[in-house]
RNA sequence: GUGGGCGUAGCUCAGUUAGGUAGAGCUCCGGAUUGUGGCUCCGGUGGUCGUGGGUUCAAGUCCCAUCGCUCACCCCA
């Protein structure tokens, strides 16, 4: 009787054995190019007290709105799947004392969930890569931080990709340029479409992003929020682009680019694909020095960034640039029913030995010819022939499966010297 | 949350127009080669057609619902 089987949750995926190269590249790199910046690895709690969020995020975004996994515990706690890294990193850092007298720079890795409705580069499930770096005030630290996520995408032979930036200035500031552009697409009503009129009082920065080619002109005469940045925030922005400059890392101010989620201020950026369809970000990022007051700690300074690792797993994976999963040296192969005892315990040995031995056995019986055949599709460089009168001889056949060699049998004693030959495949 | 497209063998797909109880290629298994992979040839395994209802003598095909995938809007990494 054969039960009804059980597809995912919408929005869940599984990250397959075929794309765990792609998967493992792209981790293995952020962690090598973060760790080599000074930043320590954090892991933080996948579930948090819902407050965390509507406070750290905002109430009226759409994120703690609408797109929350929310749930009460037990014992009658508002809890949720965080949808972000970055207020469980502060939450953390504060809480446990990480930035008393000290500047730290952390990382972390994992899942983050969001119930939107999915689509390429969209998935309730995702993972994102976050780095944080609190109590460091001037813009050298925005600049370092930008230069290390160009050169981590760098390191994953992505092209295509550009860098864009932004200052969103103070709070006071960016309280000026929203009764500006208040007044000026109230000025312009009836140019606006439903979208725009809905989000005019709830978020007029977002009505710049607008799609709607319609809407392409008025957007085109409202007002610049870099005309609206106090004196601190243009020299700090100023200063932010000249580091940039010397570093050589190309840019683009774009004084339409804004973020959804409330604790920004100050420098924003974002890395952009064109490849990716209408989720083009894979890495953005900005100030926050608001964030670790609103949460309970002293006024700190603070910076991070977020990584979609699904998008860009997808472009690696299109770019063709992680290694490939590694193959094993050797396959032992046993020739005979009686000999799988002691052939099982020889490849242990073997692997005592060599411990540095990529040695697979293709289990589960079969005649030496089905054995061979998987062993060659497991991609081993050799096959391991034992039969019976390799055992009674206490010899192995070696059999070369990619290169043009002749097999040789050897006694058991010698293998070490030929595997090792095989070491730098 | 709104709208479009799509779910048939492990994979890629045909079959849906005009309802008549499922096909191909690849994969996998076995053989040709009584101890030797890759190529070739031969043979074979494998599907309650996403799921649940309904219409019908008869449903992969028509209707309804539902789940999942996918693309865009929206939003965001």
């Amino acid at each position: 009787m054969v039960s009804k089987a059980i597809q995912n949750v919408r929005g869940f995926g599984d990250v397959l054995p075929a794309e765990g190269p792609a998967w493992q590249f792209v981790e293995a790199t952020f962690r090598r190019e973060l760790e080599r910046y000074g930043y320590a690895g954090i892991r933080l709690p996948i579930v948090e007290k819902t407050e965390l969020f509507s406070r750290a995020i905002g109430e009226v975004t759409d994120i703690v709105e609408k797109e929350m996994y929310t749930f009460t515990d037990r014992n009658g706690d508002s809890l949720t799947l965080r949808p972000e890294g970055t207020a469980g990193c502060v939450r953390a850092a504060l809480q446990r004392g990480l930035l008393h007298n000290a500047q730290p720079r952390l990382w972390y890795s994992g899942p983050m969930f969001r119930h939107e409705r999915p689509q390429k580069g969209r998935y309730r499930q995702f993972h994102q890569v976050g780095a944080e770096a609190f109590g460091v005030p001037g813009p050298d630290i925005d600049a370092e931080l930008i230069l290390l996520s160009g050169r981590i995408l760098r390191a994953l032979g992505i092209s295509d990709l550009r860098l864009e930036l932004n200052s969103l200035g103070t709070s006071a500031d960016r309280g000026r340029y929203r009764a500006a552009l208040i007044e000026h697409f109230e000025a312009h009503a009836d140019a606006l479409d439903d979208d725009a009129r809905r989000r005019l009082h709830s978020n007029p920065l977002r009505v710049l992003d607008s799609k709607n080619p319609a809407m392409a002109p008025v957007i085109a005469t409202a007002p610049d929020l870099t005309d609206y940045l106090d004196d601190e925030s243009r020299a700090h922005f100023d200063t932010l682009c000249r580091m940039l400059d010397q570093a050589g890392q190309p840019y683009q101010v774009n004084s339409r680019l804004v973020r959804g989620l409330d604790y920004y201020g100050g420098t924003v950026f974002e890395w952009i694909s064109a490849d990716l369809g209408a989720q083009g970000t894979v890495l953005a990022g900005g100030r926050y020095d608001v964030l670790v007051e609103m949460i309970g700690g002293r006024p700190t300074p603070a910076i991070g960034f977020a990584a979609g690792l699904e998008r860009l797993v997808s472009l690696v994976e299109a770019a063709g640039t992680a290694p490939p999963a590694p193959t094993p040296h050797a396959a032992l192969v046993v020739g005979a029913p009686d000999l799988q005892v002691d052939t099982l315990a020889l490849a242990e040995r073997l692997r005592d030995e060599l411990p540095w031995l990529h040695l697979e056995m293709p289990l589960g019986g079969g005649s030496m010819k089905s054995q061979l055949r998987r062993a060659d599709r497991s991609g081993a460089a050799v096959a391991l022939i034992r039969g019976a009168e390799e055992a009674a001889a206490d010899t192995l056949t070696v059999k070369y499966l990619r290169d043009d060699l002749d097999q040789i049998t050897v006694a058991i004693g010698q293998l070490p010297e030929i595997l090792s030959a095989l070491q730098t495949h």
